[in-house]
DNA sequence: ACAGTTGTTGGACAAACGCGCAATAGTCCG
DNA sequence: CGGACTATTGCGCGTTTGTCCAACAACTGT
């Protein structure tokens, strides 16, 4: 196979597993799932990781913060504290979407394997900060009532996790656009906002 | 070994299933295992389940319906809604520190287990439905208020279970106390109950 | 050009998996 | 007592898993 520089197969190892964990969930990926996207051998992936545990964690971390890291940039292009929360939701929706049955295989994996508990543990509660932010941000501003925000930041972050396995592993009971609904009503009146406030957005 | 009536074998098969996966999960459990927990040789399962997913399932619903049972039984000797609706946070949490891992890989892989998923998406709904009924019955004597019961139950269904999820996936940074406060709080606003009526039961 | 280092291969390896099956042991009925 | 039936055994089959390793290929510095 074609040679490349350390530096980049490393890279195309962890691009391979992202796509095949987003395709079928980190449970069921392979060592040799991986070797075979990639079209190397599956001897190379140990070369460079440790053991299928490290690699998955960092093909969970990469995916997940890059949607994070995404999801602040088009918050942060938000004119006020409601419509940055309002689009706080647009992008959580969007992204659990695509990706809840990794999240699902995070949480469950995370128990048998500890490199990739960790870094859940840590995406996790970098949502929370980044929507504690937020609503802190909110109340500064006046604009926002909270009484705890951070009370508030954990209860609207597993509220969304929560609805989130609602539609991804009940799918068909709860759809995509009640949750979105629900989620945005329940912040509204976690923050003192009055509803419709975070769905009348063009 | 000694020989059972079929009913008391598959029933033993079950029961040790069921000690199993409460023990490391569902994902974990082979059927080697549930041979050994039993002392009886593994081909004697496939005698009375025609695969390892049928018998999740079954032990599975089993457990999650005994739970959901009892709690209904509970709640039920509650003297009001107010009161009644205090026992459902009371008996969820308490089952759910003691069986997370088991519902999350009930959701994560109810992908991969056709079976399973059947079985999970059913209980889901019928703990729904009880906290729908319990929320109805509350407006219907006047001491509850609630535009949206629907939307109200499922809310908070979600919420406790992104709490469950908070606690156990990622152990350490939500307590059960503060996950059982919270979800009490959040449960008040939703069916406009003054502050802290869930909470001071004796 | 040559030696040394490192990327890469392809397969061996042991362990574990769900499942199936021939043989055995226990039970029941005539 | 004896034949029919079924529960149960114990093991083997084929597959898949993560990990490891000796050999080969490619690049580097002298």
């Amino acid at each position: 196979m074609a040679r490349m520089t350390p530096d980049q197969r490393r890279e195309a190892i962890i691009a391979a597993t992202r796509e095949l964990i987003g395709r079928q969930g980190i449970a069921a990926t392979t060592v040799r799932d991986v070797a075979t996207e990639l079209g190397t051998s599956s001897g190379l992936i140990h070369h460079y990781f440790d053991s299928m545990d490290d690699l998955l964690a960092e093909a969970f971390d990469r995916a997940a913060t890059d949607d994070l890291r995404a999801s602040q940039t088009v918050i942060a292009g938000g004119a006020d504290p409601v419509q940055r929360l309002a689009r706080f939701f647009d992008v959580f929706v969007r992204s659990a979407d695509d990706s809840m049955q990794v999240w699902l295989d995070a949480w469950a994996e995370a128990a048998r394997r500890p490199a990739l508990q960790r870094t859940s543990r840590r995406v996790n509660q970098e949502w929370q900060v980044l929507l504690y932010g937020l609503i802190v941000s909110g109340c500064e501003a006046g604009v926002m009532t909270c009484p705890d925000p951070l009370a508030s930041s954990w209860r609207i972050l597993s509220l969304v996790d929560g609805l989130a396995v609602q539609t991804a592993a009940h799918s068909g009971i709860v759809t995509r656009n009640q949750a979105d609904i629900w989620s945005r009503q329940s912040a509204e009146v976690e923050v003192g906002l009055p509803l419709g406030s975070l769905t009348s957005h063009a």
